[in-house]
DNA sequence: CTGATCTGTCCGAATATTCCGGACGATCTC
DNA sequence: GAGATCGTCCGGAATATTCGGACAGATCAG
């Protein structure tokens, strides 16, 4: 189950502390049968996890503490600069009034850094933090494409290609003439390949320290149709992310060091 | 240095976790030297902790990842319902022009769980997540006003009263008078007791599921003044605070036990 | 180009730490 | 008020952690 690792109580830690969230909060008893591990040992995460401010404790059920919002909010601004870009987010959804977000590659996969919401989005199917397939999504297709192949070549070997919906990309063939499309156009389109009835255009943001990440519109098939869909939207995705890679370039420039 | 917990590599992850937030990313060595940890030990916790996901490595420095974003966006919005309350912060910061924030009680301290950012604001001194001693801000003295007594004798007993700056409320008695002033108004004042320059107006949101919380307007000295500081703003704050308190108690309220 | 000195990674034996059965109250249920 | 369930605590056995040392690769100075 766990991945092995050289501290298996650290794996276990973080073991207890995803079912906890998955779960939206756990007793002792809860997890000594979930995790099939015994109470007296669980007793001794949970109180390590709760001394040292990971956890809350309210009547014998426990949830993750706001601890973990400072480390996010850290890794979401110091890391993928989701600070930087959300003003950029922001205005691209007053524009075209659906949601905005800002996708960022890591571990080969899609992560959800930031939104920008506008006057008739749609209920998301995501939020800050959720993670997607790469190939199932529009950002995540433009990430791959501006990603080196074997780079895409280890992602595709660990994650696999899987379905979603009738119009996942799901073999490497695909895939390619994907990446070849888009790297002509320079920006990706998505119909209902990660959820039915919703579409997307992205266009990527890429910088010299390794980050890769996109610019995505998304909301539903009936608005995103025809020239709209397939040329006034992605050149307004294609401005935002330009205009967001430029101002990411330049203020953090200095401190590239290759 | 380190709390006494049961399980001690538990502990030591975390502060290596900790550390490397604050350092802003770590090499092996760096935390070998920081942390006085041999440096076969310190690359099995890093080593743990990246293939968990927990960590990036680039090129030798250890970096968060993007998975405490997961963990800290369900803390934000199911542990301290910040997404409910967030349109109201908006709102209250159009009406204001400056910066308003929904402050939670955890641990006994007070963390700034949402913001909205009006046309005027400064630049904030504060982020989502950051951690803040209640008798120093004005939403903490309102939640500080809200707790009963007992528990704000454990807090005062396990964190102290820290001084600020000249103004901070230090004694016990300086507490105390505050807390009868607030309640008697319904809004706690802060002026400079944090940071020098700054003022705030806050009011309580209180939760019959054992949340503590408060509203507050944070702007410069020379715009939060007079009767616009003493009596409109706190009015406001007041208002959107009692919208937010019911809007929650409704949306949650089937599922409070007591 | 070469030697010195940094890195990060890997290995295996000693031992300190985790693990877990069992016992204890407290609380809830009927 | 009896029975079941839960969280907490304890201490010995077993196991996972720890850390010195060795290695390879990168970096740097001369």
């Amino acid at each position: 189950m766990t991945a092995d690792v050289p501290l298996t109580t650290v794996a276990r830690a973080f073991e207890i502390l995803e079912y906890i969230r998955e779960e939206g909060g756990a007793s002792v008893s809860e997890l000594t049968d979930a995790l099939d591990v015994p109470k007296s040992t669980v007793h001794d995460y949970v109180t390590t996890l709760t001394r040292l401010g990971y956890l809350t404790n309210d009547g014998g059920k426990y949830d993750l503490s706001l601890a973990f919002l400072t480390h996010g909010t850290y890794a979401k601004n110091d890391v993928a600069y989701a600070d930087r870009v959300e003003p950029a987010l922001e205005e691209l959804a007053d524009e075209t009034g659906e949601i905005v977000w800002y996708i960022v590659e890591e571990g080969g996969r899609g992560v959800y850094a930031g939104r920008g919401i506008g006057r008739d989005a749609l209920q998301p199917y995501a939020s800050i933090g959720t993670r997607s397939a790469l190939h199932t999504i529009a950002g995540g297709k433009a990430i791959l494409t501006a990603l080196p192949d074997d780079r895409v070549d280890e992602i595709v070997a660990e994650h696999g290609l899987e379905r979603h919906t009738e119009r996942t990309i799901t073999t490497r063939e695909e895939l390619e003439e994907a990446r070849e499309r888009i790297a002509e156009r320079g920006y990706a389109l998505n119909d209902g390949e990660n959820i039915d009835g919703w579409r997307a255009v992205a266009s990527p943001v890429v910088l010299e320290n390794g980050l890769y990440g996109a610019i995505a519109v998304a909301g539903p098939r009936n608005r995103l149709r025809g020239e709209y869909f397939e040329e006034t939207l992605p050149e307004l995705a294609a401005g935002t992310a330009n205009e967001v890679q430029l101002r990411l370039r330049s203020e953090l420039g200095t401190t590239f060091s290759e």
